[in-house]
DNA sequence: GTCGTGTTCAACCAGGTGGTTGTACATGGA
DNA sequence: TCCATGTACAACCACCTGGTTGAACACGAC
């Protein structure tokens, strides 16, 4: 699948045993076996789940002797935070403006640029 | 379809198709023809994609004569960047208890486990 | 070397998803 | 009233996904 980062990382997180896997990492690193003992199913089901987070970004695995215990990587956080926060300003400038169109109803109607129209 | 909204939120974005539609909504309102026109596909399609945001709570449909202007809910992604920034500062924290072990440590000392964040 | 533990790979299966086409419904205008 | 437009529903299809089992690989311990 050719999907680019911000489509794999919503999907990865997308699922709750995912949500929950990135849980227990920001708590601590952990092997594949340590992450599926809690889950009702085998530990290979959980190594694909860490695939998937991992081709997100959202996790990296180091080998140690014969373990490989999975890291969770916060920074890819950034990524939808950056996404998310985008259009919700957006959107609630596009409210904001609504507003002022309501009380002043003005003739013009040029889009206002990202920051001009945030702080009243 | 039994999955809580977080998984439908995220799931929902995981389509880059979706995230445009999201992405026009905020700029305004629009129908579901005027969202199927700039892609290549059928208006069935965008309107599945548009049910799919609806059962995440990111759009709503309202009645308008014959047409259903599709209006975008950013309150939902407060859900989103929630989850995001919980687990996102839980590993920041504990990097800077890691931090924190790491000046204290005396040179000879053994690397620090995987479970090192279970102290405290 | 052999054994045990931890992890991954391969093949398979059921169910979900994004797309299609075709049909039907709702509404405003002629 | 009939017609054109906008939308929704149903059936179908190819592909993806999350799960399984079974085998193989990679180490450290003995």
């Amino acid at each position: 699948m050719a999907a680019d980062q911000l489509s794999r990382v919503f999907s990865a997180l997308a699922d709750p045993t995912r949500r929950d896997i990135v849980a227990r990492l920001a708590v601590s690193d952990a092997t594949v076996n340590d992450l599926a003992e809690p889950y009702d199913v085998t530990v290979q089901a959980v190594s694909k789940h860490l695939k998937v987070l991992e081709s997100a970004g959202l996790v990296s695995r180091s080998r140690e002797a014969q373990r490989r215990p999975v890291h969770l990587e916060a920074e890819v956080f950034d990524l939808m935070t950056k996404w998310i926060e985008r259009y919700r300003r957006q959107a609630e400038e596009r409210y904001g403006r609504l507003d002022d169109l309501l009380r002043a109803m003005p003739d013009d109607t040029e889009p206002i640029p990202p920051e001009a129209g945030a702080l009243r």
